[in-house]
DNA sequence: GCAAAGCGGACTAAAACAGTCCTGTTTACG
DNA sequence: CGTAAACAGGACTGTTTTAGTCCGCTTTGC
């Protein structure tokens, strides 16, 4: 099963959830708006703000909000931020892995081909395309109340 | 890491000595011709088997070789064979899982694009093109002396 | 008939992942 | 200036996947 990590794909959820205004908000709001786990959310948050993806404002009031245009943020870019480089296999120019066959593999490096075009293949999708007529969140928050009266106080823009 | 399997990896590396001639070739004689420990050619040959991508002949002297010609197995149909499905998430077309956000994720179906644009990636390059200029394998066998003598008897062809 | 080879599937150890938690730092605001 | 909100960083743990092995059965050439 060929797949993305599933923090990769939260991850994801989380950006195109952003991309919908450009107001800092909480882990807390958005793991509310979109029924991840806190915990997790502040994980992928992390990653995501290490790579550049999404800004970050401390203290109180304070939370995240993405850190460049959704069309500069590739899924590449999302991979990459969450699982680290994207390397099909341990030989390839992208990794920093070596495989026990290395020595004697003829087939050496002729991976970097398919990796080049599946990385060609990721980079070419943007936030800004994913989030194409997505309308709203879901049927609306989750449980507990709309929890965003404080954030929104200080929401910088709109 | 966004990698492919480590038995893909090692599929494709028998796959590609398999197409250097048309020869039945016992899991014995690749295992000791690549490297790769006996049990896990076998477990590897097996799945490529049941997706064709490799005839077997049992019985004594039987073996295994290339089920079509290498211009028409791509790294897709390997990744498959191995692996299972492509499917990057689970909402994904191809995919049998489903994830616990689901019913109410907004993202729903937005991968599917992505998950497009990597098969078609992954379709793209064949077995015959990444086998360009291999010569032979690695520095020679890897200890016991070369072991061809009962396969090569009835090697079919060549 | 015998031995070589594949077939199917069960099993285990090791690694990766997903998720949680804790301790510390920054910052708004009363 | 104290308090609480919120992020930062990293350690930890349970679960799932993966990689690798093994065994008993079937097929087939000689
Ligand atoms: S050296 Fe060969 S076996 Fe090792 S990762 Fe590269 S292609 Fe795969
Ligand atoms: S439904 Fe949403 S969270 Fe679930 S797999 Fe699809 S995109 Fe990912």
């Amino acid at each position: 099963m060929f797949k993305v990590n599933k923090l990769t794909d939260y991850a994801m959820v989380l950006l195109l959830e952003m991309a919908r205004g450009s107001t800092v908000r909480s882990t807390q709001h958005v793991s509310d708006r979109t029924g991840i786990p806190l915990p997790t959310v502040a994980k992928i948050m992390k990653s995501l703000g290490k790579a550049g993806l999404v800004q970050s404002q401390r203290g109180a009031g304070g939370g995240y909000a993405l850190g460049r245009r959704p069309i500069e943020i590739t899924v590449a870019d999302v991979i990459q931020a969450v699982e680290g480089p994207i390397a099909l296999t341990a030989c390839a120019e992208t990794s920093d892995e070596h495989c026990s066959i290395e020595a004697v593999c003829p087939v050496q490096g002729k991976w970097n081909r398919v990796n080049r075009a599946v990385r060609a293949a990721l980079t070419e999708v943007t936030l800004a395309d994913m989030a194409e007529d997505i309308p709203t969140f879901g049927p609306a928050p989750r449980a507990k109340e709309e929890p965003r009266a404080a954030t929104a106080l200080l929401a910088p823009v709109k």
